[in-house]
DNA sequence: CTTGACTCTAGCCTATAGTCTAGAGTCTAT
DNA sequence: ATAGACTCTAGACTATAGGCTAGAGTCAAG
């Protein structure tokens, strides 16, 4: 298969599948005499796992891991389950710093009338507000 | 003052007071016969704004959005409300796509034996596994 | 007056995950 | 054989929010 029908296949773009073959996520491909990168079927497989572990919230740096765990004998189930744990534990963090600004700024919004001078607007006024932090 | 107090202060970097001047998020200072930028100490109170709108999850051009607001007497509280309700929703929409991420990711990881080979691992076998999306 | 701390500008570098471009060569169907 | 679609490389560019560096000049204290 050429790249433009893997690519197309996995649902990426062409660029990132170079992209992930110069990153490591991708083994060099065989090419033709003229250069062209001729693939296997298994790459969309391959290109899928990407794709899927993204939508996890995986990095590229992570999924490189990942890639790399699966292939390594020694590897063992718990070194997977500890890269996913370590997502986890992060999209948590995320979520709790998102919810955080949430509720900071229904509460200035709640206050600001909706009309009027802008002076009247709670959340300039917040804004520009002494404070700790 | 000089750049050096007013960052620190204000509990930012030289570097990002020099960079919010040149974004124009903050007024060109006056300048020293040498050169050196000489700051009212209200620019603390700005820089601190500047701060605390990033805290909330405005980016630095939506601060300059906020900016241009306070200072013009047409703007309304209504239009800063707006604004803050754009970021609301955003920051809705991010918690809800981490929460799916960890939805997905709390199910593989439970399904994963924490021990053995790899291959006994759900985490790899899900994203290995054909199906839709 | 010297020393150490500070500041100036311009421009390059970081991370992320690719996208886009130019210019040349290739593939395939008709 | 030729048109149109595809692919190749290298390198520049996107967005975000600054950080870092060099080399030169300045400030304040002892």
């Amino acid at each position: 298969m050429k790249i433009g029908q893997v690519a197309k296949t996995a649902g990426v773009g062409i660029d990132a599948v170079r992209f992930y073959e110069r990153e490591g996520l991708l083994a060099k491909p065989a090419r033709r005499p003229s250069g062209y990168r001729e693939y296997s079927p298994d790459v969309v497989v391959h290109l899928r796992f990407i794709r899927r572990a993204k939508e996890l919230g995986f990095s590229l740096k992570e999924i490189r891991e990942l890639i790399a765990l699966e292939t390594d004998p020694e590897a063992t189930a718990g070194d997977v389950k500890q890269l996913a744990e370590n997502r986890l534990a992060d999209i948590e963090e995320r979520i709790r710093a998102l919810q955080r600004m949430r509720r900071a700024l229904r509460k200035v919004t709640e206050e600001c009338p909706g009309d009027g001078p802008t002076s009247r607007c709670s959340i300039l006024r917040t804004l520009s507000k002494e404070g700790r932090s």
